[in-house]
This record gives structure tokens, C-alpha cells and sequence, in this order.
RNA sequence: GCGCCUGUAGCUCAGUUGGAUAGAGCAGCGGACUUCUAAUCCGCAGGCCAGAGGUUCGAAUCCUCUCAGGCGCGCCA
């Protein structure tokens, strides 16, 4: 809709130019919006406002101008008017807000797919936990997020990959390994020392009793036993962390590993590649990147004086491959505690001739936990936390979702677990999913009285009158606009705020004809009943879309 | 000290990328089920958009400074 009121405005407006009734300029950027007073009509452009110093003539007298000459040939328009310091405000003729409930019960599931993204390759890292541990609560949020992200920019004609960067090298598995070994002697000795910055949590004594049950650990000499509990511990974390992430409906397309980067000799040939580049020198013994010419704060090192590689050297490589794949663009999902990382990592893109722009990292702030008015710090290492799984767990895999969707990514998250578990009715969620199953029931209810919807357009002979009724089409309409907004800002929480809103239009209606029987969908009068039936499909249709993207179920019934 | 993020109703947060009179939910008060689902709806109350300057037709939004909070600044991972 938005799409052809532009090309109205675009054709208006070029046609005064032909006539020499505006001076010819170039057309700067204007904006036709869904104004937030419903008394300023469906759509206002700021178009006059914008063209005035151009054209040196009054916002108002260039409004004027244009809607004296509007060319709409297909009527789509109800009225036209000036308003204010120079907006022009429109209606739309209601029977062409109409048609999009046809246009929706053609395309059903298929409503609001586009292709703004023309298939462009987008990769996109989540999550890339670290497999010493579980999934908490941080994670999860990346997960929703990458995931929703992933679903709406797929939705929208991107070629999308999902990826997940196993960190599996390097000291933190030696160390998981050193803890479950430990935990394991200590089954036998208390005393047993355990390491000083060593895992704390209990899945790490699970972990040791499940691999001495493979493995007679007592039999293997110390540095062996531990490189077993470090190679199984993590083979076992990465099992779970795929079982949450699978019951969290997050799925991956590839799983890259850090290991694989060092035994593929893909590191060595990175380095050596940016060595010829002349980026690279020794200093104090150690390997170090120049990244300071490419916004970094200083230079860094690569491999340590004792031969040991640091993570920035196969995160390099890692991102420079990425690049190699074919992807016109990339997105990481970050903790924000890495945001330090970012010019880093983009230096040495900078220098290998990428683009900064080709990757946009998106910065995940705290997930704050609050129970009993206290908040519950998290730490992996001192053990306390709260995984993602017992929080799916406590309020369901929908719950967790929708919370995790409801905020912007760089603004912090508390999450509340006593309102979440005790009261259910309190969670968002059960808003939106609620007016899909009202929606449904409608259904039932015309059903049982024998009324079938017709496949025919939708009849406006008994005509879809409300204001309510109105409002709801009009919301519809900008779903797919909405949709190519979430892409091009990569901001999906935008879409829990929209189906909140397009339920809350439908409660309301729903609640009139609680009042009035004339208001109900189901009614003695058969053609509006039909063109009633027709809109509440839509709107079904429409939530049913948008929880699909959100990764969350749309329920029949409540 | 330097950098990134945040500051909007009592609380948790949106705010269509610079638009018209700043919006929800929760908490508070008062109403609506003999009816298509009350997990809902309606009403009342609640604001110096942290503060001060600037940019312009127009600022919660952009720029500068100040204040407050979070995070990060390793040859750690």
C-alpha cells in the first residue's frame, strides 16, 4: 500500500515538472508514514516540506500543487489534505483496503514475503558458545535473537547461513579437562586439589562420572587422563548445547571449529598470507598484527612469545574465510563484554582489503536474573547461573522467546523468574497467542453453525465499516514493510512489538461485540458475515506469520 | 585516563531512523461475562524524554559539553 501511494506522489510530482507548474529539482529524500494520530488519515508525506527550499515556495502552496494534480488512475485514494505546517494527509478508499484481505487469503503462510534481499548471501554467526559449559542465559538471548533474525531476512530473500564457531582449542578446554579430572579423583580423595581457575559447576562431576564410566581413568597416566576428560567433556558439552539450541528451535547450518582452523593449516596459510602482505613483525619475541593504521587503538599480538597462537589469530583467519565463502555481508552476535573486539577484528579485515562494513556485529548487553528482589549474579567459572535449559524449563520454550525478543539487543534485559513462573497469564506471549486462538474459535464457532467461508473475494456489500475494523487491515498492510525495516536495521524485537499491537486491535474488536450483537463476526447477515470472516482470517494469517518468524507456536485453542 | 552502550510514567520498556497532542505492559483506583474464549476489554491517574547549549519550518531522536549507571581497555579466554 505504502509502495503505491509512493508511486502516486513520484508521478504527481514528475507530471508538475513536465507542466512547469514546479520547477524542476532533484526530489530529496521524503517520508510517507503511518501517522500516529488516526485523525491525520492513513498516510502523510512530509514531501512539500521537504521540496519547499528548493523550490523556494511555502510547504503549504506546494501541497496545494500536488493535490490538486494527484494522478491516482486506479482511485485509490479517498481525499487529500493540507495539514499543519505542510503535510499532506490520506485516506484510502475503503475498498481498496479491502483487497489486501483478499491478497492475504491468497497467499496465506506466504503473506509478507519479499524480496528486498535479491538474494544476497548473508552469514550469520550466533551464540558460539564455548563447549565447556551449558547454554545460559546470555546465550539464549543470542539464540533468539539470531535466529528470528535469521527467519525474517529469510523471509525477506536473503540467502541466509546460520554458523556457530566452536572455540574448542586452547586453554579453556585444557582447563575443562584438568576440572573434570579432578572431580573425578575427589570421588575418592576429598583432598584432591582442584584447579585454581578451574569450571565450578555441577555438570562438571556429571561430566566425570559419565566419562570414568567409559574410561577406567585410574589406568591412564595424569596428562592423558586429562586430555581424555578435555576431548570428552567436550564432545559431551556440544551434544547438550545442540539439544538445547534443537529444543529452543535454533538450528545451524554449519558448525566451525577452531580446531579445524590450526589442523587444516588454514591458520599457518592466513598468517603467512598477511605476512606477505607486510602486516606483520616480530617484536619482544612475539608475532604481532599492524592494526593500528585501521582505527584499532594499538597493535596485537598474534602468537605469543612461548609459540602459542592467541584467539585473535584464529579469529582472523575464522573471519577471513568467512570471507572466502562468498558472503556480500556478515553478521556476528556478540556478548557486549566483547565489544572491545570489534575495530580489532575489523582492522584486520581494514587490512587484508575488506570492507568494515562488510561486517556488522550486533552487541548482545547483560541478561540480569531477579528472584526474590535479589538479583542473581552469573559466573560459569564460580558455578552460579541459570542455564537456558532450566529456564525453558520453568516458562516453556514460547515464553523464553518472547522475553528474549522484546528488547532492543544494546539495551539490558531483566528477566524476572518469579512474575515468569508463577503467574502465566503475566507473560507477553500469552497476549498474542491468545488472539490467534480467539481468532480460531470464531472459525469453530461459524463452523458449527454451518457457515463455511467462501473462497470469492471479499463482498463489501455488507461492507467492512468499523473504524476498528479499519484499523486492523491497515496494520496488516504494513506487515511486509515491516518486515524489510527488521532487515535493513537488523532489529527483530520490532516485530513482538507489532503483533502486540495488531492483537491488542483484535481484542478490542472482538470485545465489541461482546457489547453490541451486531459487532460479532458471526451474524445473521450473510454477506457480512463472510466479509468478517475474511478479516478475521487475516488477521489469524497475520499472527500466525509473524510468531512462525518469532520461532514461537501459534495455538488453536487456549 | 581512553573507548563502546544506556538514561523516557512508581517498575520494565517501545517510540515508524528528524514529524503533528511522547506510547504500551506491570503496579494503583473504578467499571464490563446468560452472548464468537474474561489468558480479554473500557475508564481514571501517572512525564522538565538525566541536565545545559547548538543545528532548522520541526528534536526524545542529529552535534557539543556535563552528570549518572553498565561494560571493555592483557603476549587471558
Amino acid at each position: 500500500m505504502k509502495n503505491r501511494m509512493n508511486a502516486i506522489l513520484t508521478a504527481t510530482i514528475n507530471d508538475c515538472f513536465e507542466r512547469g507548474i514546479l520547477s524542476r529539482t532533484s526530489i530529496p529524500p521524503y517520508v510517507i508514514e503511518i501517522p500516529n494520530n488516526p485523525a491525520h488519515g492513513h498516510f502523510a508525506t512530509n514531501v512539500s516540506m521537504v521540496l519547499a527550499s528548493s523550490q523556494r515556495r511555502r510547504p503549504t502552496d506546494i501541497a496545494k500543487t500536488i493535490i490538486d494534480n494527484l494522478k491516482d488512475d486506479q482511485h485509490l485514494l479517498e481525499s487529500a489534505d493540507i495539514a499543519g505546517p505542510g503535510f499532506i494527509n490520506f485516506r484510502i478508499r475503503a475498498t481498496e483496503w479491502c483487497g489486501l484481505l483478499t491478497e492475504i487469503g491468497n497467499l496465506k503462510a506466504e503473506y509478507g514475503r519479499n524480496d528486498a534481499g535479491k538474494g544476497e548471501k548473508v552469514l550469520v554467526e550466533f551464540v558460539s558458545a564455548n563447549p565447556t559449559g551449558p547454554l545460559h542465559l546470555g546465550h539464549g538471548r543470542g539464540a533468539a535473537l539470531g535466529d528470528t533474525l535469521c527467519r525474517i531476512l529469510a523471509f525477506c530473500g536473503y540467502d541466509v547461513a546460520r554458523e556457530f564457531y566452536i572455540n574448542d582449542a586452547g586453554a579453556q578446554v585444557r582447563l575443562l579437562g584438568e576440572s573434570v579430572y579432578s572431580r573425578f579423583r575427589q570421588i575418592k580423595n576429598p583432598h584432591y586439589p582442584f584447579p585454581e581457575n578451574g569450571y565450578h559447576g555441577d555438570y562438571i562431576l556429571d561430566l566425570a562420572i559419565a566419562i570414568s564410566q567409559k574410561m577406567d581413568l585410574n589406568k591412564l597416566p595424569e596428562e592423558e587422563a586429562i586430555a581424555f576428560c578435555a576431548q570428552k567433556g567436550k564432545e559431551m558439552m556440544l551434544q547438550e548445547i545442540k539439544a538445547d539450541l534443537s529444543r529452543f528451535r535454533v538450528v545451524f547450518d554449519t558448525w566451525s571449529s577452531e580446531t579445524d582452523l590450526h589442523q587444516s593449516g588454514l591458520l599457518h596459510d592466513t598468517l603467512e598470507m598477511i605476512r606477505e602482505d607486510g602486516y606483520l613483525y616480530e617484536k619482544d619475541g612475539a608475532t604481532w598484527l599492524r592494526t593500528s593504521p585501521f582505527g584499532d587503538d594499538k597493535d596485537r599480538v598474534i602468537r605469543k612469545k612461548d609459540g602459542e597462537f592467541t584467539y585473535f589469530a584464529s579469529d582472523i583467519a575464522y573471519h577471513l574465510q568467512k570471507c572466502g565463502k562468498g558472503f556480500t555481508r556478515a553478521v556476528n552476535i556478540w556478548g557486549a563484554d566483547h565489544h572491545g573486539y570489534v575495530p580489532r577484528i575489523k582492522a584486520a579485515l581494514s587490512a587484508h582489503g575488506i570492507s568494515p562494513n562488510w561486517l556488522s556485529v550486533l552487541l548482545i548487553q547483560l541478561v540480569k536474573l531477579w528472584e526474590g528482589g535479589q538479583e542473581i549474579r552469573m559466573s560459569k567459572r564460580a558455578g552460579s547461573f541459570v542455564t537456558l535449559r532450566e529456564l525453558m524449563d520453568a516458562v516453556g520454550e514460547d515464553a523464553v522467546r518472547f522475553v528474549f525478543l522484546m528488547k532492543n539487543h544494546d539495551s539490558p534485559l531483566d528477566f524476572d523468574m518469579d512474575l515468569v513462573k508463577k503467574r502465566d497469564s503475566d507473560n507477553p506471549v500469552y497476549y498474542v497467542q491468545y488472539a490467534h486462538a480467539r481468532a480460531c474459535s470464531i472459525f469453530r464457532k461459524a463452523e458449527a453453525e454451518g457457515i463455511l467461508m467462501a473462497g470469492a473475494p471479499v463482498d463489501l456489500s455488507g461492507g467492512l465499516i468499523l473504524e476498528e475494523e479499519l484499523a486492523m487491515i491497515r496494520a496488516m498492510a504494513d506487515f511486509p514493510s515491516l518486515l524489510m525495516e527488521i532487515c535493513a536495521t537488523l532489529e527483530p524485537h520490532r516485530l513482538t512489538y507489532y503483533l502486540t499491537d495488531l492483537a491488542a486491535l483484535f481484542h478490542r474488536y472482538f470485545n465489541l461485540g461482546t457489547k453490541v450483537p451486531e459487532y460479532r463476526v458471526v451474524t445473521a447477515d450473510a454477506a457480512l458475515t463472510q466479509a468478517r470472516l475474511a478479516l478475521v482470517e487475516g488477521v489469524r494469517t497475520v499472527i500466525a506469520n509473524g510468531l512462525r518468524l518469532l520461532g514461537i507456536d501459534a495455538p488453536e485453542k487456549m
